[in-house]
DNA sequence: CTTTGCCTTTGAGCGCGCTCTAAGGCGTAC
DNA sequence: GTACGCCTTAGAGCGCGCTCAAAGGCAAAG
């Protein structure tokens, strides 16, 4: 094998678990009154985590006569929405100003769209980073002789 | 436009810039007695950090005759190796681990394999999140009459 | 000789994003 | 009734990866 030469392979894009995107706009059949068990089952992130967004104002959830958190369409989706600017590195200061804009009404609207803009280069160039890094990883699976084929 | 369905668009993967790859196998010319701020300079990270890295011990750096430290050839290319790992999100302490294999022979190959193997996943993982937050930022970015093209 | 600027070391400090603890309430099962 | 499990709160703690501070050395410029 020539070890002098590294191929960037556009990393196969399969396509995307429909089931993960309808999380965007949630499924129709998403129940109203969701405890944070299932929340947090449904997201994938702790019930913990999620006591901490919503302390910390990223989102606002509904008490049931227990007083125990009920979580509704409209606190899922913001979930959801949170959880994907946070998997790709936004900062929740960031995610609490964008948040602050959009209660402050549609007149910050181009403010909005231009945080989004910026975020999404640095998306691209995180992607970038990833495929140099998977560069690095083929290369050395490559020199021990193993498959980077999953 | 049409919000409720979204498009993955497979991120144009333009071409890596080939002065970025070719880090891995480093330029002919790299001079052997690099100070700490062109390391740094040419690295992409900061003095302290390179201070850092070296301090917990993830690369030797030799001193010259003025006790100043003088990154060769082979320190250069352990630090863009560190660099692209961490930037992908390993944690130090697995490269710290990958190093010590490194360190404890040709027999250790196999377990340097499997380690590479899993991150891997873990970076085509990653791939597949941003590819999530992509069609997030997108769909806003529609929303508020922007245009995603960069 | 002094200034300037980059370098050295050790050790402490910090920001982020959780993560856990303590003390206690609700509600179903037995 | 009581045991059990999941829930509540406020607040403290923590791990990571830097990042900086303090005190001082080297060496070229003026």
């Amino acid at each position: 094998m020539d070890m002098t030469t590294i191929e960037l392979h556009a990393p196969e894009l399969e396509p995307v678990d429909p089931d993960l995107l309808c999380l965007l706009e949630l499924p129709d059949d998403l129940p109203d009154d969701l405890s944070i068990a299932e929340a947090a089952e449904l997201t994938g992130l702790t019930a913990h985590t999620l006591r901490y967004y919503e302390r910390i104002g990223l989102v606002d959830v509904r008490r049931d006569t227990a007083g125990y958190r009920s979580y509704n369409r409209r606190a899922m989706s913001r979930i959801v929405f949170i959880s994907r600017l946070r998997a790709s590195g936004m900062s929740i200061a960031a995610i609490s100003h964008y948040l602050e804009l959009v209660l402050e009404g549609d007149h910050t609207e181009p403010q909005r769209l231009a945080l989004m803009q910026e975020h999404r280069a640095r998306i691209h160039q995180q992607l970038r980073d990833l495929q140099l890094a998977l560069a690095v990883t083929d290369y050395k699976i490559a020199a021990y002789g193993g498959t980077a084929a999953p």
